[in-house]
This record gives C-alpha cells, structure tokens and sequence, in this order.
RNA sequence: CGAGGCGUGGCUCAGCUUGGUAGAGCGCUGCGUUCGGGACGCAGAGGCCGCAGGUUCAAAUCCUGUCGCCUCGACCA
C-alpha cells in the first residue's frame, strides 16, 4: 500500500471482487458486492432526500444538440467529452444526440413547461441515472465514462431560497459522509476557476485519501437565474410580474466508492464501515464437520438476521485461513469464528476487521455484536479524522507550499487574495496542486495571501486531487 | 493527448532472440483425507496464442497494420 497505492487501489478493487473491466474502455461491471454498496448509500442520501421534501423523477438519455446548445458557459464546460448518437438504425439523424454528460438542460427544458406560478415553486426534483462522460484516462470508480449518480434540480422564486437549497443538500452530502460513510469532510467554496460550468458558486465537500490527495466527493453549486434566462423558465409572482426561476443542482456518484476505499482500505483488502457494508457480520465455522457447529453457525446466523443485522455464513468448504482472509479483502466488518471448543464453552469470537479479537458469550450476542459494530464505526471515523489531521499543513509563502507539497502533500491551508494569477502559480510551482476550496470554518492565519502577499480575502485549501 | 508497459486456458506468466506436435503454477470439476490464519492426495476438464493482412513448405514466434487494457503525466465528478 505504501510502495505503490495506484496498485494497491487496482488490486484491492478486482480482488474485493468490486468491479470487472468490460470491453468498453471506462465502462465497468460493478459486481454484486460494488452494487449492494451503492444501494445502501442510495437508500440513506434517498431517505434524506425524501425528508427535506424532493421527489424523483426520469429524464431521458439523449439531449437534442440544440437543447445543449442553450446555455453558453454550460455547453462549453461539457461539450469535449460528450458522446453522440449520429445514426437512427441506418440513417443518420437531420440533429445529433448526445448522451447526457449531466442533465440540467433537460430538467429545464421540463421546467420551462410546467412551472408557470409562484404556485408552482419550488421544484425540488432528483434523479438517479447514469451519465456519460469521453473521458481520456479512467480508473475504477474515480473517473468512468458511464458512471451511475444522483442529480438533483430544484427550482426556487428567489436566489435566497436557492441558495438556502444549495447548503441544505451539501450538508446532506456531508452527514453522508461523516455518519455513514467515516469520512470527515472540509465543507466550502469553490473558488471561481473551479466551479462548475454555466454555476454563480459551486459547493464542495472534500476528504483526504491515505495518500494525500483529495477527493471532491460532492458538489452543489447555486445557478442564480442564468440557466432560467436561457431556457425561459419563467413564472409570475404574487406581485403579477412575470420571473425567472432560481435554480441549483447537486450531484454524487459512485466515484465515493473509491473514497470509501482509499480513506479505510488496508494491506489486507479493504475496510467497509458497518453502516453501508453489504455484509456486516460474516460467520465463519471452524472444524465444521464435527457434530453440531453448522447447526450452532445457522442458528447464530438466524439470531443475528432477526436482530436486524445483514450477515452470512461462510459454509464453503474452504479453510479457515482461506476464509479469515477472504472476507478481510472484502472488508467485512466483524467476523465471528465458532467450533466446538466455543460451542462446548457456550461462547463464540469476535474479530474486527480493524484489528483485535474479543471472546463473548453466545448468549446474548446480538447485542455485544451491535456494540463492536459501533464501536468499528466509531474507529474509523476517529482514523480518517486523525489522517486529515495529520495531512492538513498550514503554509505562509510559496516557498512554504512547494515544500509542504513536494514532501507531505495533503491539504494546505493558507490565506489568499482572491486571484486565479496565484492559483496558477501555485499549481506551477507545487506541480499541480489547485485550490480545494474556501472553507466555512475559516481561520484566521494572517492578513497576507501566502502566494503574492497582496491583501487576503480568505482562508483556502490545496491539494493534489483526484 | 504525451511517455512507458502488456495482450498465450478463468488468473499470473513462460515460450518468441534462432519459425517445426501449445507449457507451468494457481484456480476449476469429481472422490477422499483435513479444518482456530490463504491444507493435502489421486483422477479430470479447459487455449485455432487480441484481431486483420503479409512473408514462408510451415507463424504464438518474423514483417505491416489495427484494436484493446494497465501505469504515469497533461485535462476533468
């Protein structure tokens, strides 16, 4: 894992049977093991979505060039790595399609129709889907061509509620990833240079993997009234004024599986949080042919399910080692070993995924389980904090940076004035490290931008990313 | 898009220099013995060597082209 992560992360995801490669360059297989972890992140940012009021919808798959088209910024940002439909079956098509990179030209081509009062707002729509992207270079997870995500767009009578929107969903994403996911966050801006095409401001929140990079891991951005200006979604006010809509949209996607992956992952496979994991308890017989452990195992296994706990048992015909090591490169969290010396004992042995082993009675274990599985949870949360901790430096001057990046990586936080200049000079200098974002909890660390020493405006973070 | 690496049973690779009957380990199937950190024995199955041309009596091997994959950079969720 030290030596060569890129390796480490490629093994990890094909021997943790996540993904197969298909015969289209950044089209993957996700495998049953990969989808079920979608799932379960769908079903909790689903629920969250549902509570503070969005429904969900459809789009569909092909936007009509012209539709694309309706937006300056927007179609510029997107239009490199757009793939299109030329042909119907052998004739070719009087407009090409392409497949949708992101779908906010057709939620407002939708708009434009349905939304003609202030009775009408807010729209506050989602939906789970796939885009694509013609990316050059991919890696499992971290940048797909076709990838699947949820994208939601809302609609709004002011740009106070819009953006009131716009940080309600990233704190989603946020209590996503920190609750269930274990990975702490840097909530912020995005500076200018980086926001998304045709946005007023984007929104991120930023983790830190092992090696030092950062990951964006989700974004909402506030698009003022510029994209209701381009597609004519307009609405009459109460004051009998005809209005454009204030939208936002808000994105994430499977590429926060490679996060999962490179915030808790270890030299023996990966490290699933109990929350999401597919599987979180995997019980492994020893000794099974002796009489009485397979039933013991089944019982244990029932007693667990009826607890409300997602787990199985290992009844291959593998050994025990085999196994031990098996569900560890899958990332299970607990592990429960039982023979007939446990059995005999009326015990069984926890083991964690993230280290040491723990032996509990059989009676009354559904509840020591839940406590570990806790208490797992807990750890990694305090693991990835410490690891942000530990790779989060504060610099003074370039010279600074250059140095904290060449040797440390991680995020750099400094003052800076607001300038795209310094954020070009320190991607030179550092050998490509860009502005992560302008954190809201924002310090204090002198009146001077660390690049040019001209007036600060903010407090900004740096990092390699991903 | 630049630089490098690689395409030979499911996987990892050998064979190619010097053309001549397609190999190994792991995995897989069956049976038996095992079982507290990747067990063992025996018996099996499985590949027109990425694809297309060419040279040759003969091509996994030589030549040309092409497609794809991986890694690292440049650009982007």
């Amino acid at each position: 894992m030290e030596e060569d992560f890129a390796k480490w992360y490629t093994d990890v995801v094909l021997k943790a049977e996540l993904v197969d490669y298909s015969s289209v360059k950044g089209c993957v297989v996700l495998r049953p093991h990969a989808y079920a972890l979608w799932e379960n992140i769908q079903a909790i940012l689903d629920a969250s979505f549902k509570r503070t009021g969005h429904e969900n919808v459809y789009m569909p798959l092909l936007i009509p060039e012209s539709l694309l088209q309706r937006e300056k910024d927007h179609v510029e940002g997107f239009a490199p790595e757009v793939a299109w439909v030329t042909h119907g079956g052998t004739e070719p098509l009087t407009e090409r399609l392409c497949i949708r990179p992101t779908s906010e030209t057709l939620f407002c081509e939708h708009y434009s129709h349905v939304v003609q009062s202030w009775r009408d707002l807010p729209k506050l729509y989602n939906q789970w889907c796939s885009v694509l992207r013609w990316e050059k270079s991919t890696r499992p997870f971290l940048r797909h061509r076709e990838f699947l995500w949820q994208e939601g767009h809302t609609a709004h009578a002011t740009p106070e509620e819009a953006m009131e929107e716009t940080l309600r969903m990233l704190d989603v994403y946020a209590d996503l990833a920190e609750n269930s996911l274990a990975m702490p966050v840097v909530k912020g801006k995005k500076t200018d240079s980086e926001k998304f095409a045709g946005a007023v401001s984007t929104y991120t929140i930023e983790c830190m993997m092992h090696d030092g990079k950062a990951l964006q891991s989700g974004t909402s951005h506030f698009f003022g009234d510029g994209f209701a200006k381009a597609f004519d979604i307009l609405f009459t006010d109460r004051d009998n004024q005809l209005k454009p809509v204030f939208q936002t949209s808000w994105g994430l996607s499977t590429r926060i599986i490679g996060g999962i992956i490179m915030t808790h992952g270890d030299n023996s496979g990966l490290v699933l949080p109990p929350r999401i994991a597919p599987l979180q308890v995997i019980i492994v017989p020893v000794a099974s042919h002796k009489p009485g452990v397979t039933e013991r195992a089944n019982l244990l296994e029932q007693e667990l399910r009826a607890a409300g706990l997602r787990v199985k048992t290992d009844n291959s015909d593998a050994s025990p080692g085999w196994k031990f090591a098996e569900h560890e490169m899958k990332g299970v969290p607990l592990r429960i070993e039982l023979g007939p010396r446990d059995i005999e004992a009326g015990q069984c042995v926890l083991a964690r995924r993230t280290g040491g082993k723990l032996v509990s009675p059989l009676d009354g274990i559904a509840d020591a389980v839940k406590a570990e599985l806790d208490s797992i949870q807990a750890e990694l949360l305090d693991r990835a904090r410490a690891n942000l901790a530990e790779k989060t430096s504060v610099a003074h001057d370039l010279d600074d940076m250059a140095c904290i990046a060449r040797e440390k990586g991680g995020f750099i936080k400094t003052m800076w004035c607001g300038s795209n200049a310094c954020e070009e000079l320190v991607k030179d200098k550092t050998g490509g490290m860009k502005s992560r974002c302008m954190p809201f909890d924002q310090e204090d660390l002198g009146g001077h931008c660390a690049v040019c020493g001209g007036k600060a405006e903010t407090m900004l973070y740096w990092g390699y990313q991903y």
